[in-house]
DNA sequence: GTAAGTAGTTACCTGAAGGTAATCAAAATA
DNA sequence: TATTTTGATTACCTTCAGGTAACTACTTAC
């Protein structure tokens, strides 16, 4: 194998592993909402409408898992929990903006006329 | 509803609507193997070598539904079929450079260490 | 005429993603 | 004491993504 399938092969890689960590439905729009800042459970749940409680519980653990978001429960009275975005997910924050971009582009290409 | 919550709402549709045309197990290595050139549906084979013909024929259909690869049938003897990015399919690049970036990143921090 | 290469298609199956609805436990409020 | 709020969990169901294996149609080479 010469050298440009090896690139070829490892770019293909790479970006598939990139995609698996922001892929479905609700983590894009989880990510988004706390780029806005740390919100806490309900606030989440407010700022993107149709999801349901068990996925929203059930994507916020994925995305503590690959450290990409932090729970922190605070035990004041009343018992609060806030989710923020780690050092890690904060740097999505290009790729975040790419992506915006291009669907924007996209979307005035193909849906807009 | 305030600006701020506008402007969140409409970064969540975008990049969702992003996510979904690059979504999945092939696509963007499908995309990443036309960035080094215009390709035959054999050598897209050969360069991602775990596709089944009937997942890069699938995907091939839907990429090229979404105007982001073109596909050319050349009826000299041997005919042959190549395969090629459009102009929106190009304008991804950026976008990919990132998510790659990232993915490295990632890999560094979770994968690596 | 038989084999090999190119570009796929078809039928069938499995597992993961995602949806719905009901329920829960702790604390605050009425 | 009863109700509401917050932050979830559980069971159940449906749909879709993706995999496997076999087959096809056309053409050229042997």
């Amino acid at each position: 194998m010469n050298q440009k399938e090896e690139v070829c092969k490892q770019k293909m890689r790479v970006t598939r592993d990139a995609l698996v960590v922001i892929q479905g439905k609700w983590r894009l729009p989880i990510i988004i909402a706390l780029t806005f800042g740390d919100k806490r459970f309900g606030e989440i749940k407010k700022d993107i409408m149709d999801i349901s409680p068990k996925m929203l519980s059930q994507e916020l653990k994925a995305l503590e898992m690959n450290k990409i978001i932090k729970r922190t429960l605070y035990d004041s009275m009343p018992v609060s929990v806030v989710y923020s975005l780690t050092p890690l997910g904060e740097s999505m924050q290009k790729m975040l903006d790419e992506l915006l971009d291009w669907g924007i582009y996209f979307r005035k290409e193909i849906i807009g006329k």
